[in-house]
DNA sequence: AGAATACTTGGCAAAATCGCCAAGTAAAGA
DNA sequence: TCTTTACTTGGCGATTTTGCCAAGTATTCT
């Protein structure tokens, strides 16, 4: 990384990187109907408990998730609430991808 | 990548993936005061040429940007306007990152 | 046509990321 | 206390990404 990037970019990236892999994704996606814990979120990925646990970790330090432990278990959920929007707007970006030349901003 | 993805999500990491670079993700930030050609991105993220022109191939392959050849230049854009969208729901799940524990969906 | 400018592409080494196994920690139950 | 369950962390090989150099293409200028 040889470009020197301003501190609002910085923590951008902090988000998107955090996001941008699809066990990571698949996670969030599923966290938006509601906490999970981590062995039924293993069981949606289906990769190996600790390889989940450590894209929980990133996630996490990313600022994206919260989590609570109850009993044995270990809840996750997403500590924000405008993970929605988020995910419109990369679906209006990825749609004008596909066929059409350009996405519009009313959604 | 063991984790079977809907295609929503693969879509949706494809558009991520070519985000999560501090230079792409300045080269974006940049172009949405309006177009530019390769050199002025190349002085603006400070790598080799041959860097910046892959990293514009892949957010062209992403569909994000657009380009123009005019004369001996090659001029990008971004082919989506929802981009302030999409960097103001970035920002609001970064600034829950750094002190507040959660951010709001009005910000 | 030959030279210069503005890029793109091929190739490769360095760096980062990923995923598994093994080992460690914490809470609950016998 | 010992075992089990549910997870986290360390470590390491395998894959992917990144960035430079060298070479190639396209357009303009002389």
């Amino acid at each position: 990384m040889t470009t020197p990037q301003l501190p609002r970019t910085t923590s951008r990236i902090n988000v998107i990187k955090a996001l941008a892999h699809p066990s990571r994704l698949t996670i969030v996606e599923a966290l938006q109907s509601g906490e999970q814990c981590v062995c039924d979120l293993r069981n949606l990925v289906g990769t190996d408990l600790s390889t989940v646990s450590k894209h929980l970790a990133i996630l996490r330090s990313a600022g994206l998730l919260s989590m609570e432990k109850r009993g044995l278990k270990v809840f996750y959920r997403l500590s924000c609430p405008c993970f929605l929007d988020f995910l419109n707007c990369v679906d209006r970006m990825s749609s004008s991808t596909s066929s059409s030349p350009s996405c519009s901003t009313a959604g």
